[in-house]
DNA sequence: CCCTTGACCAAAC
DNA sequence: GGTTTGGCCAAGG
């Protein structure tokens, strides 16, 4: 049995580009409601090439928090063609990734 | 084993 | 819309 993080970073490495996901969906995939968890195995995060931890949002559609830097991740997404306004995703629903 | 800490969530106000 | 409250779960001290 890996462990809860290594879990997550399979879900998250599955996540193709252009898309989102929310601790919420990542919790549900694992069968779990660890949703602070998961928040907790992003921080553990070994690797932001390996894990694109930066297309996990809130599910309330705000963009949450980053280690590098909450812009940071604004601007990667945005690169990504997602586009965020006041910190927040502009149509979520319509970037979710499907597990 | 108990307590604290989180990149959270949903509901209530 | 924002802020507060209670609940949720894993990991570390």
């Amino acid at each position: 049995m890996k462990t809860f993080n290594e879990q997550c970073y399979d879900l998250l490495m599955q996540i193709t580009k252009g898309k989102v996901t929310t601790y919420k969906l990542i919790a549900e995939a694992l069968n779990t409601k660890a949703y602070r968890a998961v928040g907790n195995a992003m921080k553990n995060n070994p690797n932001v090439l390996t894990v694109p931890c930066h297309r996990v949002v809130n599910s309330n559609g705000y963009v949450g928090g980053y280690v590098n830097g909450i812009e940071k991740k604004i601007e990667l997404l945005k690169n990504e063609g997602i586009y965020i306004s006041d910190n927040k995703i502009i149509n979520l629903s319509g970037y979710l990734f499907r597990f």
